[in-house]
DNA sequence: AAGATTGTTGCTTA
DNA sequence: TTAAGCAACAATCT
């Protein structure tokens, strides 16, 4: 479950490792969700050189040099990126990091996940991989990604426009309840079902709370346990829940740090009295402590 | 072996 | 018209 903090590891961890790289090669192992066809995309993909890799919410954002076009890549729920440098290949798996290496992603790459392979002509290759086949590719225009980036996604959660006073505007006259606001992508952008349990837990709001009958101070708390947690989370490189990996095969580091996601029955770390609950809310398995959350 | 897992889209309902 | 709710998507794990 790639949120903001995981996708931004990915985003940074690749602008340095293949940012000025030439692709010498596309192939697509399986179509699903990768438009346009395969025998376009190489043709189209072949020598482009990676200028920038971008990131708005959830999604990664490839600019190339000398060119409009613009690849867009969604890791929904399983989706990885893993890079694998020419020292990989040619160690054949002998040497003790890529023993590791390889143990992380599960053996060799490709796997039976791949989707996608970019090869590079330093030698250097990405693996697109896919458990549940949820996440696309997509070559578009500027145009394209201006439509979308309006259509569906919000202000950034680090971002000058994401403030208390944003928060009130569309918290207002709001119904439905404060977790699902939370995870609409067109509000806030990239915030998912962890990262949002989290922060209403350190505000100390229950999920199922209406956005509008919050009050001045607890949107406050909630602007400021969004900012926090997100931040700490990128300083961590994200959470291991169960598919995600950054662009070298490891796992994050925030899991252990978590307060309330994933704590079904076990003793609240704020009060140390209740414990835990988890209901269904949005169609999330939803976690949160009865007792700290009002 | 049925049910849960979750990001996003798009349909249905209110 | 718009907001809210929910099934669908696919594969795996419990």
């Amino acid at each position: 479950m790639p949120e903001l903090p995981e996708v931004e590891t990915i985003r940074s961890d690749l602008n340095n490792l293949i940012i000025s790289n030439r692709i010498s090669d596309f192939s697509v192992l399986d179509f699903k969700n990768i438009w346009p066809d395969k025998k376009t995309l190489k043709s189209k993909l072949k020598n482009l050189v990676i200028k920038k890799i971008d990131r708005k919410g959830k999604l990664l954002i490839f600019y190339f040099s000398n060119s409009s076009l613009i690849l867009i890549i969604h890791l929904k729920m399983t989706g990885q990126l893993i890079y694998q440098d020419k020292n990989h290949l040619l160690a054949g798996g002998h040497s003790l990091a890529s023993q590791s290496f390889f143990q992380s992603i599960g053996g060799k790459l490709p796997n039976k996940h791949t989707r996608a392979i970019f090869s590079f002509s330093s030698f250097k290759k990405l693996y697109f991989n896919d458990i549940r086949k949820f996440g696309y590719i997509k070559l578009i225009t500027k145009n394209d990604l201006e439509g979308l980036l309006k259509k569906f996604y919000g202000p950034e959660p680090l971002s000058d426009d994401f403030n208390v006073l944003y928060l009130k505007k569309i918290f207002k006259n709001k119904k439905t309840s404060i977790k699902a606001l939370l995870l609409d992508q067109s509000k806030i952008s990239g915030l998912g079902n962890i990262y949002v349990d989290e922060v209403l837990f350190i505000a100390k709001i229950l999920p199922y709370r209406k956005p509008e009958s919050l009050n001045d101070s607890e949107i406050k708390k909630l602007y400021n346990a969004i900012n926090k947690v997100i931040k700490k989370a990128i300083k961590y490189r994200g959470t291991t829940f169960s598919n995600y990996l950054d662009s070298s095969g490891k796992k994050g580091n925030y899991y252990n740090l978590l307060k309330v996601y994933d704590r079904k029955d076990k003793l609240c770390l704020n009060c140390k009295k209740e414990k835990v609950r988890k209901v269904r809310l949005v169609g999330r398995g939803t976690y949160y402590c009865l007792s700290c959350q009002s």
